[in-house]
DNA sequence: ACCCATGTGTTACTATATAGCCTCACTATA
DNA sequence: TATAGTGAGGCTATATAGTAACACATGGGT
């Protein structure tokens, strides 16, 4: 299994970090898209961890890493970029942003978000995308693009009650 | 049908207005929660149309119709309250409040939302809500709450090409 | 050399949301 | 009746999020 699609379970993510940025950078080439160095650079601290990161927050850590003053725009235009290329998704109820794990393929922007831990998972369900079309064309509604983040608490941070029998 | 549910269909609007104020009155008794005149006065704004509504621009309509001066944090106390109660939803992708069709149930926020006319229509499909929790399940996550915004165009906006025959 | 397109720096600003404090009205006791 | 408690809402100020507009730089094509 992939380690990117392993977000709320223990893996390398060393390897995350560096497969999305070697992959960021192959679809950038197809594309004649540029890859710049600042917007590698947001790239590669929005994969710090998967947790979804605010624009400001990730303003500061620039800030400080080039040890000069980064303005909003800067890093909004980044952002920017990156949001077009697919390479991240804005988690609107978080006012933050994440790395794609699967970038390059068309896909909507579907989540699970722990409340506890912060840790975003993505979630690339057929079934749930089907649902959704569905639904909407009972509607006559034609889907253009859809947002599902779904709140709760990820497997590390529910109660384990699976077996509350309390045996003595 | 009920009014209400006809967000992308011509009808009695007065109708989903009276209605939904006189429900929003119904369970705020049953709770022993107050609706207070401020508090009714914000929800009916809300149900002015089927277009979500942001906090400042109701803010403004409050002021206008009060002659007051109306700072942020009392439209937001009302929101507060309203959301509590499950009369209104936020929509995060708009910043943005729109009434609640079937409050007193308990249900996830699900919207379909026109980009071209504004128009939000709550879904409420079981077969949905089945989907995300299966998704969720399989990951180990437990579900608290679940956001699904999904943009595209009303059967009112979008174009009919159904017979685009081109018949002189 | 020049032009042009694109990316980034910078300032200022708009938009959205919250913190904290005060007063008032209502209610529950003593 | 006094009086303390509670919750609603007015108010100022502030925090947080996002954008507009202009200046400057680079790099590629002519
Ligand atoms: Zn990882
Ligand atoms: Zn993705
Ligand atoms: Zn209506
Ligand atoms: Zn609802």
């Amino acid at each position: 299994m992939p380690q990117k699609l392993l977000a709320f379970h223990r893996h390398n993510h060393t390897h995350c970090v560096s497969s999305a940025l070697a992959e960021a950078q192959e679809l950038c080439n197809e594309r004649g898209a540029r890859l710049t160095p600042l917007r590698r650079q947001v790239l590669e601290l929005i994969w710090q961890s998967h947790i979804p990161l605010g624009a400001y927050a990730l303003m500061d850590q620039l800030a400080e890493l080039t040890t000069r003053r980064v303005a909003p725009p800067t890093v909004y235009r980044a952002l920017d970029f990156l949001l077009e290329q697919g390479l991240v998704h804005r988690i609107h109820g978080l006012n933050a942003f994440i790395g794609c794990p699967t970038p390059g393929e068309h896909h909507q922007s579907e989540f699970l978000l722990c409340r506890d831990c912060g840790v975003a998972k993505e979630i690339d369900s057929e079934e749930l995308s089907q649902a959704i079309r569905i639904v909407a064309e009972a509607d006559g509604f034609l889907v253009e693009n859809n947002s599902v983040e779904v709140t709760g608490l990820c497997p590390n941070c529910r109660p384990k009650d699976d077996a509350p029998h309390e045996r003595a």
